[in-house]
DNA sequence: CAACTCAGGTCA
DNA sequence: GACCTGAGTTGG
């Protein structure tokens, strides 16, 4: 029987998001299912796909019908689950499908495209032969080929001697090593060894090696090591019978499996107990109840996560667990993997696209029940979830800044919905949205208010830097923290102080005419990059020396404004020359590893100082660490963002947390201009309830989140003119539908207006219940597509973390 | 997105 | 006639 098969094809536009039809082949009839990946034709190239559906009846089309060319996969790569997921996300996120079915799948499964030129007679001019040498066949591609070479090989084509040939390869590649087994019994070495020449050392030597391994299996490489013949040596082995070489598959282990040291759980505190039986309730009862676990640092929140999940793996489930990626650190991943053992599968940015595939299969392959990740783990191909964990839930990492832009929390309940499992998100500063939906009853919400040890929260001083700036020693550091940070090598104790970054660079600026040195490209200044000795440009990669004297008045008091942590540790080598500090910043931390080593290394008490920006803030424990301080608090709250206030009072909470978590007190520094800003005061006093009283007082007069829902539409394009007709174009069609409720901000330019040379304008819609918005948005982005000539983009992105 | 088609140009 | 360029169209 004939069938056909709808196709997500891999073209990532607007005009090209929609199933097309193939035919499957007839002796693949009834092997294929949805969820596989295909390489199908698509006008003249091959392009990847994801079937998603098979069809009994021919479609009733006057188009030619192409059948599938090929079949990646043996078994689905996606479930029925996931395949509808994509569905919703496509439409919840805007987005295209094909973007949301790649992002549920490892890199290592997209297709890698190449085009190669092949001839097809061997009549040809002496110039082509030796452009081809002795091979048939050469890469095709603008990037690679001169100008001259690129207009011979397309004549060529023109003339029918050559012929365009699409590959679309599949990336993901199994790493496979080599087993050697013998194949002689011990009496047949014995003879052999006799017939071999006794002069022919090495095959000697194979033949004693083989005695020695009898029916064992080993690998070649090992066997190398062990006998210190080369491979050739053993492909002779081959050739004569003596043994057998087969290809076994292997994971890329990322840890170790040996390490790992079997951990108990621990005995709980009563709220504890209390909270870990409301959710095993919800898990026996296979129940969607989404929980808001609200604990202070300190409250033993993983132990909860932990027993949830060792009650989901009693019930035969598997589990799910989310952790934002910075605090995906290895002692986080060594206590889970100490609980569950070699049934943990842990995904997250630090691994290779091998490796991530790796991971990716034991949990397809139900070799791993347990998943620990950050964000995109949300798509663990697991299978029967029992629960599902979010820690930190308030993180803004969980949100995916490009396409598709999708909150981890959304798919996590949404994904909780299917599995009629319950949701546990966990945090000590709650996002408004989770904390306002427990106190609505639409979450059930959780408490843990003790610290397991039973210590007191830090006492946390606040150092008004508007007084101390006229005598303070250094720019960025005050009088007091330098005195507590003494006092504290004093006692051969830690220090960590954190820098808060966000919406700060260090820049050149001229003292004599007020210069600044801004890219080219984009509308920003440039970033001074002490170890690289240049000017960078964070948003395009710019990069140029950094001047000595000023390109505008020729004046040499050009100078660095600003803060970074390569200037505070300068400022602090100079104030205390005998004290070792690790800078944990983007820059140090650039390679794989390099985050786990810098900490290691501090944790082993190598560094007196660790001083970082806003990654030092989570996860990290360290119990010399009795002092923290905060270099800038501030520098946050004066951004035009409505989630200022809430991020800074996170981020403080969060730093304060890290202080004296063992025997030792500890006590947190925050150097602020505005010691009496709401967020700074309630940090200090670790009052999340109050401050969440007041944010949402704050929140309810602006009319944003939680009490609007928002959407943010975003207009590019080159010329800045049209980029802004556009989406004055969309703001008046918007007024049309919306109703009186509803806010539209803007349409303004961005802050940063010009990037890579493209002008950015945006508006944001605060809504409540507006039924017309989605169709309208939907159909908008069609449209959009018309606007793609004139070079004008438009993304929509609902729920943005900021509208800056 | 990439490739094709078509219209309108340039150049020897 | 051969080739380049840009705008517009199309993919099953």
């Amino acid at each position: 029987m004939q069938q056909f098969a709808e196709v997500i094809v891999d073209v990532p536009t607007q005009q090209t998001d929609q199933p097309y039809t193939y035919e499957i082949p007839p002796d693949l009839v009834g092997q294929i299912q949805p969820g596989m990946r295909v390489i199908v034709p698509f006008g003249t190239r091959r392009v990847l796909g994801f079937l998603v559906r098979v069809i009994e009846h021919k479609p009733d089309v006057s188009f030619e019908i192409k059948p599938i060319e090929e079949v990646l996969d043996l078994a689905p790569v996606l479930s029925d689950e996931l395949l509808q997921l994509s569905d919703w996300l496509a439409k919840w996120t805007f987005s295209f499908k094909i973007s949301c079915l790649q992002a549920m799948l490892p890199a290592a499964m997209r297709a890698s495209y190449g085009k190669k030129i092949r001839l097809t007679t061997t009549e040809v001019s002496a110039d082509v032969k030796l452009l081809f040498g002795e091979k048939q066949e050469l890469p095709f591609d603008t990037k690679n080929l001169s100008a001259r070479a690129f207009r011979t090989l397309s004549k060529l084509n023109r003339e029918n001697k050559a012929e365009i040939v699409y590959e679309v390869r599949d990336r993901a590649q199994s790493k496979s090593i080599t087993m050697i087994t013998g194949l002689l019994t011990p009496a047949q070495i014995t003879q052999e060894k006799a017939k071999t020449r006794i002069n022919a050392l090495r095959l000697q030597q194979l033949l004693d090696f083989l005695l020695d391994l009898g029916s064992a299996r080993l690998s070649q490489k090992d066997a190398e090591v062990q006998t210190g013949l080369a491979a050739s040596v053993f492909t002779q082995g081959q050739k004569k019978g003596w043994l057998k070489k087969s290809q076994v598959e292997e994971y890329r282990d990322p840890y170790s499996t040996a390490e790992i040291s079997k951990t108990e759980p621990q005995k709980l505190k009563p709220a504890q107990t209390k909270a870990v039986a409301e959710i095993e309730t919800e898990i026996k009862k296979q129940s969607e109840q989404v929980f808001l676990l609200q604990g202070v640092t300190g409250s033993g929140k993983t132990e909860v996560y932990l027993y949830a999940i060792a009650c989901a793996l009693a019930q035969k489930k598997t589990a799910l667990m989310l952790v934002p990626e910075i605090s995906l650190t290895p002692q986080m991943v060594h206590r889970v993997r100490g609980r569950f053992g070699s049934n943990v599968a842990v995904l997250h940015s630090g691994l290779s696209e091998g490796e991530k595939y790796d991971e990716w299969r034991r949990i397809e392959r139900k070799e791993a029940t347990v998943v620990v990740g950050a964000r995109s783990a949300v798509f663990a191909p697991l299978d029967n979830i029992g629960v599902i964990i979010m820690d930190e839930e308030h993180e803004t990492s969980y949100k995916q800044e490009s396409m598709p832009e999708y909150h981890a929390r959304d798919v996590a309940i949404k994904r909780g919905q299917w599995h009629h499992c319950p949701v546990v998100l966990g945090s000590a500063t709650p996002s408004l949205e989770s904390r306002a939906r427990a106190q609505k009853g639409v979450y059930r919400w959780l408490r843990l208010d003790e610290r397991i040890n039973g210590q007191p929260l830090p006492a946390v001083k606040l150092v008004n830097m508007q007084d101390e700036l006229k005598r303070a020693p250094a720019v960025d550091i005050s009088g007091p923290l330098l005195e507590a940070i003494k006092e504290r090598i004093a006692r051969n104790e830690q220090v960590v102080l954190m820098l808060n970054r966000r919406g700060y660079s260090s820049f050149i600026m001229c003292r004599e005419c007020g210069f600044v040195l801004k890219c080219p490209n984009c509308d920003i200044s440039l970033t001074m990059h002490m170890d690289s000795h240049s000017m960078k440009c964070h948003y395009c990669g710019h990069e140029e020396p950094i001047p000595n004297i000023c390109p505008s008045c020729h004046s040499k008091k050009i100078r660095y404004y600003g803060t970074g942590t390569e200037k505070v540790q300068q400022e602090l080598e100079k104030l205390l020359p005998d004290v070792s500090i690790l800078r944990m910043d983007v820059d140090t931390t650039k390679r794989k590893g390099a985050h786990s080593r810098l900490l290691q290394k501090f944790g082993a008490k190598e560094a007196n100082i660790l001083l970082g920006t806003q990654m030092i803030a989570k996860g990290l424990d360290f119990p010399d660490v009795t002092l923290v301080g905060v270099l800038n608090a501030d520098t946050a709250l004066s951004l035009p963002n409505f989630r200022s206030a809430e991020r800074t009072f996170q981020l403080l909470t969060q730093v304060s947390g890290r202080a004296g978590r063992a025997d030792k007190t500890g006590e947190v520094l925050i150097q602020t201009f505005n010691p009496e800003h709401y967020a700074i005061q309630l940090a200090k006093n670790q009052n999340y309830e109050q401050f969440f009283g007041m944010e949402m007082n704050m929140r309810h007069r602006g009319g944003y989140p939680p009490y609007f829902f928002t959407i943010q539409i975003v207009i590019n394009g080159t010329n800045e003119a049209e980029v802004a007709k556009k989406i004055f174009e969309v703001n008046g069609q918007l007024t049309q539908i919306l109703s009186q409720q509803a806010v539209v901000l803007g349409p303004t330019p961005k802050p940063i207006m010009r990037v890579n040379n493209r002008f950015y304008y945006q508006l944001v819609i605060k809504y409540k219940n507006e039924p017309k918005l989605d169709q309208f948005l939907k159909e908008l982005l069609q449209n959009s597509q018309q606007d793609m000539r004139r070079n004008l983009q438009l993304t929509i992105d609902r729920d943005p973390v900021d509208f800056i």
